[in-house]
This record gives C-alpha cells, structure tokens and sequence, in this order.
DNA sequence: TTGGTAACGCACTAGTTAGTTACTTTGCAT
DNA sequence: ATGCAAAGTAACTAACTAGTGCGTTACCAA
C-alpha cells in the first residue's frame, strides 16, 4: 500500500491537518480570535508551513470557508429530494439542515465570522455560487411538484424558503448560549433539541401548504 | 440651565460617549477584534478613562451587551400588545422586531460576539433574565387569547414562537453579506427587505392559525 | 479663596502576534 | 548512489495591544 504508507515528509497530508486545525481554530475564535501558532500546534507543524501552503492567516480563512460551504451544500445535493414526496421532501431538508448543524458546529460559527467581515472573503468563489444556485433549484422543484399536486400554494419564493429553513435552525444554534439564559432552559438537552426540530418542521410545512 | 452648560469635566457625558464608541467598535469588530485605543478615540477620551470607569475590556463589553439587550426588551414592552387583537399583536410583534434589527444593527453583531463567547458576560445579569421573561408572558398572552376567540391552534410554546419572530428576521440580517453572494440578489435592496418582511408575517401567521 | 477630590492625559511596559530569515532534512528521479 | 527540490524547523523581528504609573487640571464645598 504505497499510497497510505506513513511518510515523514507528505505535503497533502500536513495540509489537510493545517485546514482541520483552522476549521477548528477559527470556528472557536473567529479569524480575528484564532492564532496562527495555536494551529500549527494543533495541526502537529509550525507556522512555517501554513504560511508556505496558504500565504497569509487570511487565505487560509478563506479555503476553510469556502470548504465548509461547498461540504454542505456537496451534502444537500446527495439527499436526492427529487425522488421524495413533496411535504416528506421538504421535512427531509429541514431534518438534514438541523442535523447537519449540530454535527457540524464549525459550519455555523465560521459563516458569522465570515459576515462580521463582510463576506469579503467569499466574494468572489464562483463555486459556492454555482452549488447554491443548485440548492436553490431543487428546493424550487420540490415546491413546483407540490403546487401541482395541489398539496402546496402557488407563489413561494424558493430563496425566501430556503432562508427560513436555514434561519429557524442556525438561530436557535448560534444563539444558545444566550437563548438559554434569557429563556431559563437548557437549548442543548436532548428533549429540547427534539422539540425545536419538531416545532420548526411544523413551521416549514404550515408556511407552504395550500 | 446649569445642568446643559457645557463642563469641561463631566463624568457622566464621559462615561456616555465611552460606551456609545465601545457599542459601535465591538459591534463592528467583536470582542476580539476591537481595540480599546480606537474606542478611546472615538470617545474623544483616551484609555486610562476607559480603565478608569470600566475596568477592564471585559467588562465594557458586558455593560455594552446588557445595556443593548435592556433597550430592545423595553421597546418591546411599550409596544404594549396586550391592547391589540390577537393576530395584529403578532404582527406588530414582527414587524416590530425587523425593524429593531434594521434600525439598530450592531444589537445582533454584539450577540454575535456574546455567543461566541458562550455568554459569559451576560450569564449573571438578573435584571436581563426578568425582562426576557416578561416578553415570554406578553407572547404568551397573546397565543392565549387567540385561542380563546378561536383564532389561533392551541398549545404552541411561547418561547419557541418567541425564538422563531427573532430567527427569520435575526437570520436574513445576519447573514446578508454571505446570502447576498449566495443567492445572488442584494440582501439590502428596500424591494427585498420589505418581500422578507412580508414573508415572515405570513410565516408567523400561518404557523398559529388555528 | 483655597484645599481636596474626581476627572483627565501622556508615555510607558510587558506580553503577543503575524509574518520572515536562514537553515537542515528527506525522499525521489536520474 | 546522489544531487537537488520540496518538506520541515527554530529563532527572530517589527508592529501592535491591553493595561498602568504617575503627574496635571478642573470643579466644588467650606
């Protein structure tokens, strides 16, 4: 096996644990917050290597971003909604959105740090435009094949759709740490996470239907 | 009027001009990335006042964060919803909300930072858990009473209708520079605030109907 | 008027941080 | 085997940052 055989010296590999100790580094500080030393320490190399592999902190922000985008929206296309009912195709996505969130804290806290940048970072990935776009046509197929079975109302934004789903899981998530001050329970207990996805797929479903 | 004339020592006006810098500085930056020699400047003051009031970065920051989450929680109460029919309450409530958010952006960047920070600055403040608590009672009021004219279904949870009003208003603002990207429309554009706006009444108002 | 206290400000420190320089080591093509 | 480009490292620097020491100035009570 020459191909997984353990070398000193692997280029490939000490750049994926450079941008698996960023995705952590960044998603727990933000860009601002992170440092590059603790990454290269996380990573198992020194600062020396990041900037040989990625140039600056800035660029190598970026590559995770962009990364983390293209991960879920690479994981949206593979749920194949297309061959699902309409209503069980849109419970799925709310499901999958609310899973994928909690599974992937990181996703979540590195868009905010992107906004608080203004997105400038992203700006100009023709990639993440075109996965969106693909998004964003699926979930308007699911509505156009639920209006025809009468199931759905006529004249849903599928973009306005997909920022709801999105918003009502990303909220509750990003803001827990205060949400479970202000409202005195615990967001993250397993009852309350279950009654969150319930509620918001009762959101979702009561939004569209006819 | 010897309480406007103007003092060249006013430790109120001071104190004032110190925590308006720090709201927009930690607002545009977050915790992390705002410096507090930037915050002195803008304050036309300069550091050692703002160790001299304050403290510590820390806790200018936890001033700032209760003192921005105690003015929405008051406008909130002198909207004075229990006055309204049931249905123009929650949409007074949203379109109240959105508002707030537009008007007031560094309110959502600051909670921003407060939950990157897990809440820390705010887990102790008595007096931001009682006016949350009273926002809970006044949404709770409301689903009460449109139940009993049979307007809206019964048992839904304040709170969660409460977080899902913040969400899908919290949400799109947010993350309007990543979204304006992604979905390829400008976030900002009056025309699309006033769609979101629209579209987040009705998803709130079909989410109760009974 | 004056003495004391609170408000104010300059200039510094001690510690960090992103990025770099100058160097050694590895492994592969020949 | 061997020469050399790529992989890797430690120690450095220049700039920055939160926080402070210490002296000055305005205001008010007496």
């Amino acid at each position: 096996m020459p191909e997984t055989k353990k070398r000193k010296r692997d280029a490939d590999a000490t750049k994926a644990r450079i941008l698996d100790a960023a995705k952590k580094e960044f998603a727990r500080l933000g860009l601002g917050g992170a440092r590059v030393d603790e990454i290269a320490e996380r990573a198992k190399t020194n600062k020396r290597m990041i900037y040989h592999y990625f140039g600056s902190k800035e660029f190598l922000f970026q590559t995770v971003v962009e990364q983390a985008y293209l991960d879920i929206r690479t994981a949206e296309q593979e749920l194949a909604l297309g061959h699902l009912p309409p209503r069980e195709a849109l419970e799925t996505l709310v499901r999958f959105t609310w899973k994928y969130y909690l599974d992937n804290p990181e996703f979540i806290t590195l868009v905010n740090s992107e906004n608080l940048h203004q997105a400038r970072h992203v700006k100009n990935s023709q990639k993440i435009q075109t996965a969106s776009r693909q998004l964003v046509d699926m979930v308007g197929e699911i509505l156009k094949r639920g209006v025809a079975e009468g199931v759905f109302r006529a004249g849903i934004d599928p973009v306005q759709l997909n920022i709801t789903i999105a918003a009502i899981g990303y909220y509750y998530l990003t803001n827990r740490f205060t949400g479970s001050i202000l409202f005195e329970r615990d967001f993250m207990d397993p009852k309350s996470l279950e009654q969150r996805l319930e509620f918001n797929i009762n959101t979702v479903l009561r939004l569209v239907e006819a």
